[in-house]
This record gives structure tokens, sequence and C-alpha cells, in this order.
DNA sequence: ACCGTAACACTAACGGTTAGGGTTTAAGAA
DNA sequence: TTCTTAAACCCTAACCGTTAGTGTTACGGT
């Protein structure tokens, strides 16, 4: 599977990490506005139009290790058991993402991020981003026969559900209490409540 | 109440507002990148520094007329008769919005913003602003007992609804599906469902 | 008539970002 | 091995949104 990579792509790598590593630690130091992207090429020792050619933008260096979130909730949906009900199943992902992000380690940059109005913005675009490639997945479950739009929908609900708790005061509990609300929302989607029938139905489209 | 304005004032929103209707102009004309914050000013006879004093930002000149949203919705909550539930008038007002702007006169000025990262950005934070002030007004009224985070969850979904159904193929359509979903997680949130009493506490709470 | 100041102008700069054009070096073909 | 190609990198200079610093004008209250 892992095809032995060459001296060119990880040279690559490595500067890409040293850039990341470099610009997390001046940030955390001084602080987000008061570091320079010449700073940051200066002290990585590389050329700014180097840096620009691995990320995207300033704010896209600070946002390098949660490239994986997208990721993780779209699996969340497709690895799940067969019939697994949906919502517990995001639920639990959310949980964990949300846990990630405010254990002690990570509050420093959360909070520097929080500070910084292009920060959040740049966040802001990235939830909206996780949330259509999660709605995809939603609507790509053959169990779950929803519209595009209930998918989108939930999605958004369930991307609402970690931005609110990571910024509550107790995110657990804002979990315990948010979801609760989108299951609700999911179960009023639910296509034809017809013909009760065999009795052993339980769990799908959920 | 109309305080007679002086000509200094009328003056100053003279300004404003012919800066306001160069810059929409020479955008809806040229595309929102193709014309610079120089090229506003020049045409509208101002200082870039006067502009800036008018605008926090070029996108802010895009966005001029939709100020009042804010108000619109939080007045939908604090407006509404005595014990009308909460749900309805929100998709009331909602609806009313989503007509707004997807009206064939507005169109080319969405489509301008859904084609520019820069402004799709700026609505995202608007949005944001928007759902934290409803979720104030909602989290104040008296008649609905709910948690900060029931009253934050279903600011944010009502505001969700409002850019779902405007980006929708069928905006009407999206509203009369989302905000059955909406209504059930409000329905989650009551506080207690306990003795059923005298029959006619309807609406209380709603 | 006078003063304070709000509104505006001008210049110059800062900081993120990109274009243009050149150099090195890894990877693969001859 | 040697040659060729192109990816990765460098440097310079600029563009563009935005702000600071510093006046100038003219409205409004005294």
């Amino acid at each position: 599977m892992t095809v032995p990579t060459g001296r060119r792509e990880r040279k690559k790598a490595a500067t890409r990490q040293k850039i990341a590593d470099t610009a997390l630690r001046l940030f955390l130091e001084r602080g987000y506005d008061a570091v320079g992207i010449r700073d940051v090429a200066t002290e990585a020792d590389v050329a700014v139009t180097t840096l620009f050619s691995h990320f995207a933008s300033k704010e896209a260096l600070v946002f390098e290790q949660d490239a994986d979130f997208e990721q993780r909730l779209t699996q969340a949906v497709v690895d799940r058991a067969p019939h697994e009900p949906l919502i517990p199943a995001l639920r639990h992902e959310i949980q964990a993402l949300v846990r990630h992000c405010t254990a002690d380690s990570a509050a420093p940059i959360w909070r520097m991020i929080d500070e910084s109005p292009a920060l959040r913005k740049y966040e802001e675009s990235m939830r909206l981003r996780h949330a259509e490639s999660l709605a995809t997945a939603i609507a790509a479950d053959p169990d779950l026969s929803r519209t595009a739009t209930a998918c989108g929908t939930i999605a958004r609900f369930v991307i609402d559900a970690y931005s609110l708790a990571r910024e509550a005061a107790d995110p657990d509990a804002a979990v315990d209490e948010i979801f609760p609300m989108i299951e609700a929302a999911w179960e009023a989607t639910r296509p034809t409540p017809p013909l009760p029938a065999t009795g052993d139905d339980r769990d799908t489209q959920g």
C-alpha cells in the first residue's frame, strides 16, 4: 500500500512541516497578528513564495492539523455497522472531536483562534465545507432515504453542535443537550411511516 | 420624533449613499474582484480614507442594504402576540426574508456574492452574529423558559434554514421541509412535560 | 463673530498575496 | 551512466485592502 516515498516527496513534506511548526510556534509566542508572513518564512528559512505554495493563506497555517476533521465525520457515516442508526454515530464522533479540541493541550491554539476575527472567519468557512461533505455522505447512504434538503439540514445541525459545544462552558453537557434536538429533527424527516409490518424493521432508515 | 436633520448629517448620508451606489454599480458592471477600492473611491469622488470611514471593509459595501436582517428576526420574536408560538413566527419571517433575496431584482447581487469567496465568508460571519442576537432574543422571552444552550441551538438552526433555503432550487419548498425539523427540535427541549392539567395551556412555552 | 469638531482629503505606509523569471536537484528515459 | 524534464525552490517587485498621520474645510452651537 505504502509506496516507498522518494527523496523529493520527503523533502517537500519536511519543508511543509517545518513551515507549519515554525508558524504555530511563533503565533503562540508572539500572537497571531503580531507575526507576519515574512517573519514565518524567514524563521522557517524558506521564501515567502514557497510558503504560499504549501499553504493557501496565513490562516491555513493554523488549521494544518485539523485537516482530517472532514474525513472523520464522513467516515463515521460510511463506516458504521449495517443498520446502525445515524445520529448516535455522529454524536459519538462529534463528542470525540469536541473533547479533542477542548483538551488542555489545545487550549492555547483555540484561544488564539477565538481572539482573531480572521481565524474565526476561516474556521466558519471550513465548517460550511465540512457540512457539505457530510451532507453528501448522508445522502449517499442507501439505508437512509431522505431528501437532499433533509440531509443538508441535518449536516448543518451536526456541525452546529460541534461549534456550539466547543464554545460552551461545559462541552459534554452541551452535546448531551443538543443531540436530542438533532435526533428529533431527524425523526421528523422519516419518509413514510406506513404499514406496521413484521415488527423487526427497527433501526432501518435511522 | 424626527429631529430636523442638519445640513451636515444630510451631506454625510449623501456621501455614504453615493459610495454604496457607486460601489454596487461598478461591482455589477465589472465584477467584484475586478473593481478595486481605489476605483470605487475615485468614481464616487471621495478619498479612500473617507470610504473606509463609512464602511468597515470592501465586503461591507455589498451588504449595505441588508443591515436590518438582524433586527427583523429579533423583532419577530419580541413583537409576536402573547402566547403566539415561537417557531411559526420565525418561519413566517424567514420565509419573507428568503423571498426578498431570491427575488429577480436581487438575483445579480446574490450571484455575485456566491461567486466571491470573500463575500461568502463575510456573509457567513454576518449569519453567526445574527444567530447570536436571535439567541439572546429567544432567551429573553419569559414565555419560553429554555436553557441558553437550547436557545442558541434553535437560533442557529433558524439561520441555517435561511441559508439553506436561499441556496435551494425551490426556496419555498425548502422552508416547508426544514421548519418541521426545527419545530421537532424545539419540541424536544420542552422543560417539563408534566401533569396534564386543565387542558387549555396550549401554546404556552411554544 | 468665534470656536470646536465632524467630515473629508492627501500621502505614505503596512501586511497578505501573486506574478514573473531564474536556479537547483530529484526522477526517469536513453 | 548521462541526459532531459519538471518539480521545488528562490528572489524581486508589485498589487490590493487597509490604516496611520496630518492637515483642511465648513457646519453647528455659543
